[in-house]
DNA sequence: ACAAAAGCTGACCAAAGTGTCAACTTTCGA
DNA sequence: TCGAAAGTTGACACTTTGGTCAGCTTTTGT
């Protein structure tokens, strides 16, 4: 029986690759690479593992499946540093779009926390370069703005890193920030909360004249 | 030939458990719990692998005395945040504190990234009450701050999540943070680098009168 | 000096792990 | 409709792993 079958997303293939790379995140990220059983990946999406060897060939392929495209999703979410806009608006959207992007992606944040955590093993020097690119680049535009006078002279490198590192915990480490805060568990108004608080205390910060309380 | 062996660090047992520990927090900070395998602790810590189970009974006792013997060592390094302090001054002394032992125990620091990634299923109740009321401690402090006017009223809460982030960042997801920084290794000079930046960012954003540049 | 306690370890096991394969079923283009 | 291509899978082979154990050596108190 023939069946209409030429959307790509909805061949065999597709989809079930797609329930591997997805359980594989899930469970990557729990575990790390040598903590994750391919029985486990396969039990979690559905098939049998005899299964997942026929679209992967080996465990390691596809964690590195997995960190490629994940390294690729990150473009969009972080292009709001251009020096066309003023340093204020553009961090408070760099935090908002950070913090909404590791909310709604926790998984794949604590996959690639943990891939750097045990020794960025299997990220490529094609993907490292390529971090290291959008980063210089942004660099670039917060000098531009501190040689404008619009932003005190803070080190750029170390501003992102401090960004970074502040949205990035409420999804790694979510049972610290969630004890730090008194809650069992995060939810989207503490996530607002922590957007605010970030956004406030930063552009206080770098900010030449600091602003409103 | 009886020898003197009063000296408890140096009896066999004190010095084997020593060795066993020391490489066990080296290989759980790398492959997390799972991820881990008894025979390399016992290559690691250059004893047969029989030998390291003489002393702990299963792969669980290894990693739970660790993490325990973990938590214990942090509170002597931040209890910089006391009331009779000035903001500035106890912000100051905390940052500076918290790099330098995260940058001098990045095996340890490592380790408990790890285990909070994975869903923080060996730490003990006792042992996140016990942060937990550590954290409550400091937000009392910075709230009586608030109070006296001398600090804004920021979120006591985001806010160590934020000094707590950027502090750990750099030992664990040093590939990444010396990629950002454009070095091959992180040095002394950068941890300090990163001290006075941060230093310098979250007391402009946090102090009333924002002072020097 | 000597026996008891402590420490040591090669050899071993059962369970769990990765990856393979040959035979079977389903899908698909013409 | 039908043969080739794609997909499926139970069973298997081989390796690694956590953990045990019996018998050995060293340390230690007296």
């Amino acid at each position: 029986m023939a069946r209409a079958a030429r959307d790509p997303e909805e061949r065999i293939r597709e989809r079930n690759m797609r329930l591997i790379i997805k359980a594989g995140i899930e469970i990557f990220a729990r575990k790390g690479f040598d903590g994750t059983r391919i029985a486990e990946i396969a039990e979690a999406s559905g098939l049998p593992k005899a299964n997942v060897y026929y679209y992967f060939s080996s465990k390691e392929e596809i964690y590195t499946a997995i960190v490629a495209h994940l390294i690729a999703s990150w473009d969009d979410a972080l292009k709001y540093i251009s020096p066309e806009r003023e340093p204020a608006e553009a961090l408070r959207l760099y935090i908002k779009a950070k913090l909404d992007y590791t909310r709604k992606n926790i998984a794949e944040s604590r996959l690639f926390a943990s891939e750097i955590i045990q020794g960025a093993r299997f990220l490529k020097k094609k993907d490292r370069e390529h971090m290291r690119q959008v980063t210089d680049a942004h660099v670039v535009v917060v000098e531009g703005w501190i040689a404008a006078g619009k932003m005190l002279p803070v080190d750029p490198r170390h501003l992102f890193i401090m960004l970074w590192a502040s949205t990035q915990f409420y999804a790694d480490f979510e049972p610290v920030a969630a004890d730090g805060l008194r809650k069992s568990r995060l939810k989207a108004e503490d996530y607002e909360k922590a957007a605010t608080t970030i956004t406030e205390t930063i552009l206080k910060g770098v900010l030449p004249n600091q602003g409103r309380g």
